[in-house]
DNA sequence: TATGAATGAGCCTTCATTCAT
DNA sequence: AATGAATGAAGGCTCATTCAT
């Protein structure tokens, strides 16, 4: 059963939800279909196991975030926050993906990635709006951050981005942390 | 032709690759299945067209983009431009996601990838550049903005982020502003 | 079509519902499992037009049946109708059968059999009383009747009767005829 | 094992054959699948079993028929007979039915039904000609009673004959009554 | 150019049977 | 004697692609 679950992250990963055969699971489990369908009454219904999963260690993450300040201790911080996210995020970006295309009705993925996501970002509010500093970003901003770390993770994993990991850590710390402290609205300007 | 090619898009936004089926397409743009093969060998040829229309639109896109500036004139034409980004990523996203979904290996999708949003970027980074103003963003920095920027759009399409536009694009030009004239590197702080 | 038709009553008569497989009825006709699944949306389905043809076939047989008579002029519509019945449920029965395996919910089947049945016992009921005669059996006689005729075929067809066709049609004709004309009900004696 | 036997009664009288899974027959006996191939090497064997125990039923039945006369205790005697027969028929008609499905070649099943049958129409013909009345039934008529009898009661069963139990037992006690003493055969009259 | 009926390889799922404990 | 997890052959169904008209 564990051996499916890893087999399954193998190969969503790799290939996706629909491209992913139940036989490639099962022989790189190194077990039979019957063994599969044992343990889970259809291939998407494996894959919403892993879902889960990577939901639980994502809201874990979420809570693993400490109190964020303007100095260098809170930039220090957030960095590490950051380093513990990219390795995460290594595990759970592809699963979230093959669910996504699954769509097992956008009703249940919406709601894990809302669920999710909305998480991560009431973390980062709540651990500024703790430090005491003013500038606190509204949901919206930290949504954006968010959006921000995730999606350029994913450009590094994927290679758009070619950096080193530690440089790619830098920025999003940096451009984090800029965000979080020196947000400066301009609702005052006109829209067109 | 046209046909099929609105067609295309419409079916693949609404169900992904894998889940687009050729009837849907032939159905949606009114002609049979014989016509869709002789203009396009292939499912994943039609496919192919629409990334490259979509990555041409990108690519206009990313010189439509005006010089920019820390003062409220480079605000303006910030959130312009990310008006306009919104609604081309509005029907390019799902093309993309379903093209990525498709990896007729990783290099196409990959390169296309690449490309168009190198582009973007280069722009921002180009425009900033253009008006002398310190603090020009590495290139590493300007995709962590495209990516909080495309991301961000998603989470609204999506309805993870539930706002209207306006907040939406307000949220965004802030903080892509902010990004660009207000980063404040933290080289100096220890990696851990 | 009418090619899976036929096929679909050679096989489902040789092996009933759950023994025919697709590949046998699509290789009988001669045809793909493709063609099959664009005329028919599944096995079920097929079988259940060839329950529907079959049953219009032995609602028209109910309807050839001519005025009987106790003389010897109603004797022979009856032994000829029994003929033509014989034939039609050398073709019905064994599709019945495997349309009564398949159950597709007892409803249907339970609907066919009473429309069908009850048509034929209808049919028998109606001549006699046309002919004037007393000893008109009620609905509940002329079913049996049905039953015997039904089962006697099936008898004959399995081997469990052997005997020629005329003397297995004699033995039907007389025993109908007599229980038609010679019914004497004993409702007076007790139950026990 | 005898749970087991009851096990499949059960659920090869609600499923038929096919439909049977050994894993139903286990739960509904509350043992394990090792256990059912302790004693039985195959699904087939343990519905050969219960064909067995039912056939033997049956012959017994048949043995129980007392002397039939053409007066009303015959007719009683009749009468309660096919009260017995009703009641082992609910039983075995199921049976009999899933294992003419399974059909391990219509031989074993053929001489079953044969079989059986066979000494029931015996035990008819044999009773009545120990009345020493005349008009004894040829072997095929009392089949085709047996025939009526077994039709009959399926009929009721299943509700396609819709009628109280008493009901059913006086028209068949009826119409064989009739049947075995005021046969009249038509042998002159012409086949067509 | 256009059509759409036909094809068949491929994949998900079931379930009778086995065997180590 | 008993257990039940594991097996894998078998079969229903889908859908991208072809080709005769």
């Amino acid at each position: 059963m564990r051996r499916l679950l890893d087999a399954g992250t193998e190969v969503f990963s790799r290939r996706g939800y629909h491209s992913a055969r139940v036989d490639d699971i099962v022989k790189t489990a190194a077990t039979s279909h019957g063994t599969f369908y044992l343990y889970f009454s259809n291939k998407e219904e494996l894959l919403a196991a892993l879902a889960t999963e990577v939901a639980a260690e994502l809201a874990e993450l979420a809570e693993s975030l400490g109190p964020l300040t303007p100095d260098d201790d809170g930039y220090r911080e957030l960095r590490e926050w950051l380093g513990r996210f990219a390795d995460v995020h290594a595990r759970s970006a592809p699963i979230i993906g093959a669910w996504t295309e699954a769509e097992t009705g956008a009703s249940e993925a919406g709601r894990l990635g809302n669920d999710v996501l909305g998480r991560l970002a009431a973390s980062l509010s709540e651990r500024i709006r703790a430090s005491g500093e003013a500038d606190v970003p509204a949901g919206l901003a930290a949504l954006a951050i968010i959006a921000m770390v995730e999606r350029f993770l994913y450009y590094a994993s994927t290679g758009i981005v070619r950096a080193a990991r530690d440089d790619v850590l830098d920025t999003l710390a940096s451009a984090t942390h800029t965000g979080l402290f020196a947000s400066r609205p301009r609702a005052g300007v006109a829209r067109t």
